[in-house]
DNA sequence: TATGAATGAGCATTCATTCAT
DNA sequence: GATGAATGAATGCTCATTCAT
């Protein structure tokens, strides 16, 4: 009997395909941007457009493929971090994290800054983080490490800013750390000069 | 007496078009990002496609031009702020100006982001631009009110991540002032709880 | 009073810039083809593109003057050789003169050759030099020196093709001169070899 | 056996488009010159666009791939003459194998004399048809049938003449027949009149 | 009348997506 | 299922011609 997944189970060298796909995908789009061509993909995944195409119906749907691997892939991180006694070390190592795998991905940044422009998308991934993520703030502001007029949302803000300004030039290399570092210092509540707008 | 440029003066209507051009273009690109088309900055001008392309003989050029546009108007907004006494203050003004203009264009951060990958380009707006915000850091250190490490370049990183940031969705409206609030209190000499990478 | 042509006498000033206009077309024409750019003969003349359409109102009522003129520059040289006492002389001198005309004249073979695609367009140059051209092989077969089967028709089809193999690489600078004298020397009489075809 | 040559062999369909294009964009550009546009040779293939420029990555190389055919096909032909035994007629029946493939074909001679303002291409028909060419006129001056200053490279002229004087009016139909006739006569050694010019 | 800015149809080329093999 | 050839709407840019200054 199949496991009552909705998604019925691919046969082995279909799933095999799948993820060769987004392995290329993953690699082309971080490098070149959403601009990226669905046949560079093909190529680089070694199979032909029409196979891309059976996986991921469009373009579109391969992007939020993406990015919803990417979510999830730091929702796992991040929800393991739980169990981290210290909460504000829990918080920016989680931060750390998902900046790391943010920073150089040119196609992730571009996709969350369309996000206002596209109809929104349910990812399991982005709301499981959403609740591990308000659960390690929360932790922080009880232990009045952060400020307490700090929201989720705020986090995805300065995530998808880290993301897009990593690909500008700057004489340090990974000067991104430099760009997290700076705003994880602002969220301390120390650091509040003031009560934040809105 | 009129400042001997090298460009000999445009007829009347010819600055005039190249003014609808540029306001046209702005509100386009800033609306749609990089890959709005030429036609439709037209179409927003009410000019012919031929008459942009008179202005501005490449779309690149066109998106140069904006950009040079921009940092011109903030240089200058910035420089005037030298006279300012509280070199914090001076700073921060600087900045919630630079951020106001740069939030909500959707082209902006795409050319920063972008930066690495073009030819680079000099920008008289720019460089002095730099240069000012370098002084008014050089102040703030002085002051004690800012941290050491932080570089002219970080502010770039900064500028970007609220420009791409403010496309995303939160709940909070203009949620980018949040953000950059967040970012200066972390550049304050007592928020820097350990030294910048690099 | 004024010479009953059909045209009216130009102003002085507009005479002179018509002859500029001319003198500019001939020389981009010459060196780019047809496909010269009218703003770059407006430039060449040192007027401005209206005052080109004022003169010629279309890029072809250009072209055509500039073929008519050196239809009547050959005309009249050719026809001042019917004084020419050799038969044979007299004709390969205007061929000389033709294809010197001709030759590094980008634009005068293409027009040429599109001649056929074009409406036909009487010239009082062509019909005159026709007239004279006639003339002179008439005398030459008389004399026994050209292929009687030759006609005048041929001669356009000679000097057309030299004008267009002139543009051709050849290591032998000014290889035209080589293609028009064997040319030459196919038409005598003693060369011959059968009736041409038609 | 299949000749080893290192393009892969194309799908059964993909040649079959492949044929069409080229002899649609042959009759197309022959018609209407090089400026023909590709979406007529797509219209006249019955194919999209992107067909053609799937096969054919520029227009420029569409056009190339016309002539290098043309040369190879005229290659091929002139290099089985060599078997012939009289070479004058050897060498005759190459030109007129040539003009007729040449004569009528607008964008051929257009292309040939371009040939000195472009990058030179290599072709290996045209490299073939040379030594061909130069060999079958070598027989012929050896047996006294042609003058002896005659070059390879006069014959490119005389083709590229009567490729363009073809498009011309005449009162005969198909007259580049006489033009072809009058320029073998004329390098007939007997018709040499004089030494050709370089 | 001269100027050159404005116009916009026209054209080469690209790329997401489809579909015959 | 996989392949990659075919499709064609979309897009940046050109240039003959017009017309306001």
């Amino acid at each position: 009997m199949v496991p009552a997944t909705a998604e019925k189970p691919l046969r082995a060298d279909a799933r095999r395909n799948r993820e060769k796909v987004l392995a290329a995908a993953r690699a082309v789009f971080a490098e070149q941007g959403v601009d990226a061509q669905m046949d560079d993909v093909a190529k680089r995944a070694d199979v032909g457009v029409g196979t891309v195409y059976r996986h991921f119906p469009t373009k579109d749907a391969l992007l939020n493929a993406l990015s919803d691997e990417l979510f999830a892939v730091v929702a796992v991180y991040t929800r393991n971090l739980l169990t981290v006694d210290d909460p504000w070390e829990a918080f920016t190592r989680a931060m750390w994290f998902a900046a790391e795998k943010t920073s150089g991905d040119r196609a992730f940044s571009e996709i969350m800054s369309a996000s206002s422009r596209m109809p929104p998308r349910t990812c399991p991934g982005k709301e499981d983080l959403d609740v591990t993520v308000a659960e390690l703030m929360d932790r922080c502001k009880a232990a009045g490490k952060m400020r307490p007029d700090a929201m989720v949302d705020d986090i995805g803000l300065m995530m998808c800013g880290v993301g897009s300004a990593s690909q500008m030039e700057h004489p340090v290399p990974e000067a991104w750390r430099r760009h997290l570092a700076i705003m994880l210092d602002g969220l301390r509540a120390e650091a509040a000069s003031s009560h934040l707008h809105g």
